[in-house]
DNA sequence: TGCGGAAATGATAGCGCTATCATTCTCGGC
DNA sequence: GCCGAGAATGATAGCGCTATCATTTCCGCA
């Protein structure tokens, strides 16, 4: 039993504990501890000695037992689906950037968006015992849910803003995202809708609200047309596939949109003669720096996925805050609608 | 002192512990271990009564706890530069991929591109007891490696391939991703290089070899267009104003490289009449989806970054496997040069 | 010179779990 | 019916650290 004791070769020294460093420096292991933690309760000439003994050493505190015993972990478990070029990378970072410098450490877990991987990924972080979890989206199972209240620490939900979170969410309002996309499709003449993206819960408001906003127009009902691989090419060989007659598509992500654009483009869908309206408009959502290079530029839903990890680790790491924040979206039009 | 015991709320439950769970079940902590960890090693009877108890409690074991006691923590570090519209983000997926079904989490950090930053967060990953620490390059400061070499765990560079690493390296060879680009750039017939990317030392490595090929073909010295902010505009900009008569580019992402066909473009650099060759040649480095769908489509050095990934993963859980995987490169030609 | 309070340091106990060894139980073969 | 070996369960003793309270030291001021 034991952690780290016993040199594993024989020939080198042990990682050195708080009690060696005690020894050499010739206290007792609280001050030691208390060195490391709040070097300004000791006085500077113990302070010296022991920070000598602590380089001499090569001392790393232990803050698995330091955990134990104080009942803080100092870190924060984050669930995204993943965070392979995804818009989600950006939340992280978000979340990185006012955790860090505060000393909390990020466990990183990724569902996939698979429910059963969710659940079995919110046990593992909760093991861990974080001080607080960040998620995106809501929890999907029951059981989630459940073992996350029974946890008692705060937990922020982003990217969409639940009517009854389990504790706190960050995000905007996504059947509204798929409102304002339809409407402008209507508005601008568009007649055959299409929605193309995933099946997660996020996605399907927007599709609701997409959905409702057509109907509002009176227009036929939108196609939905469902990726399984995250790529724009799929996407765009999905569209051209299920919804080849589509005039006006509202695309998950904006590298769904580039994916969607260029193979329309391919397919000579995007030929336009100058001051006409192009036959098909494409928007994204996300607001990659791409979608602004690309050509056409893309229309998109601007959201600041850094800021909403930021706002999500504020509000995981003070529980006093409003437990809802809505960043909302813009809907930025571009050359491709 | 103590984690989470008496409630927080005096109305609401405390989070149990083990200790609660072998009193419900009337079984020993030990058992409660066991059934939790080993429960092949448990009678199917006592087994019963434990889950039940388990799930009666809602128990979620206390895996600080556990680590302390079992010196097994199965948890990885992992530090990259940042995570952010990145290259690396795959890495990290390729990694998680191969670390989370074994039950180990990944404990994130970034650097920023930042020295001190980096030894920091090297310091509190190490404090953490992470199995193993897998990191983006090899560690910039001298006190890093020695921290890393101290804590006597596995540890795995990537996407590069140092000649004397601490433990591991998954990566390739950076300076001959250099040579491969400049030398192509020379054989068609290009007269005046230029370099657009970061300091940091994979950046350098390509940068040497790229200088090297450029000498070796006889042509001026290339000129090094350094980016601070991680914004493909921002490099077309750069460009633009640093090096305006390159007619040859080696960009150090394929973000980059959007960004300055971008602008070039738009600075009607790129105009061409069909049949002739382009006036400025770009090649990236990363092999982005969006590059296949950009237009021009992206010359680039193919690099898998999940493959490093998952590499890495394989690496940093077996100190037996090699410790040095070169996964090479590939120069993929298409329209931009 | 001595006193009181703050500053500095220490002794003790225990966080929730697991490694290790010991003990008890089970059961088939003789 | 008894023995021995394996299966099942338990008692004990920490892992490395920190919360809490106790004690000692220091210093300014009456």
């Amino acid at each position: 039993m034991g952690m780290e004791n016993g040199p594993s070769d024989p020939l080198k020294p042990p990682v050195p504990t708080l009690m060696a460093v005690a020894r050499m420096a010739g206290v007792s292991p609280i001050t030691v501890s208390r060195v490391v933690r709040r070097p300004d309760i000791v006085s500077s000439g113990t302070r010296l000695r022991v920070e000598d003994a602590i380089r001499k050493l090569g001392y790393v505190p232990n803050m698995v037992a330091g955990s134990l015993a104080s009942a803080r972990t100092k870190s924060v478990g984050v669930l995204v689906p993943t965070i392979a070029n995804s818009i989600f990378a950006d939340t992280v970072q978000g979340l990185s950037d006012v955790l860090e410098p505060l000393g909390f450490s990020v466990i990183l877990a990724q569902s996939g968006y698979d429910h059963q991987r969710e659940e079995r990924m919110l046990a593992a972080l909760l093991s861990r015992r974080p001080e607080a979890i960040i998620m995106v989206g809501a929890p999907v199972t029951a059981e989630g849910a459940e073992m996350l209240r029974r946890a008692r620490i705060p937990v922020v939900e982003t990217w969409e803003l639940p009517a009854a979170p389990v504790d706190a969410a960050v995000g905007f309002d996504n059947h509204d995202a798929g409102v304002v996309v339809g409407r402008h499709f209507a508005k601008a003449g568009r007649r055959r809708l299409a929605f193309v993206g995933g099946d997660d819960r996020r996605a399907t408001q927007r599709w609701h609200g997409f959905v409702e906003a057509a109907r509002e127009a009176g227009l036929t009902e939108p196609r939905r047309v469902l990726i399984e691989w995250q790529s724009g090419a799929g996407a765009g060989a999905a569209l051209l596939a299920t919804a080849p007659d589509a005039d006006a598509v509202f695309a998950a992500n904006d590298a769904y949109a580039i994916g969607l654009l260029s193979a329309l483009r391919r397919a000579g869908r995007l030929d336009v003669e100058p001051g006409t309206v192009p036959p098909i408009a494409v928007v994204g959502l996300g607001d990659l720096e791409m979608g602004r290079l690309f050509s056409p530029t893309v229309s998109t839903i601007r959201i600041d996925g850094a800021a909403i990890g930021r706002a999500a680790a504020e509000l995981a790491l003070d529980p006093t805050k409003p437990r809802r924040v809505d960043l909302g979206f813009e809907l930025v039009l571009r050359e491709s609608g």
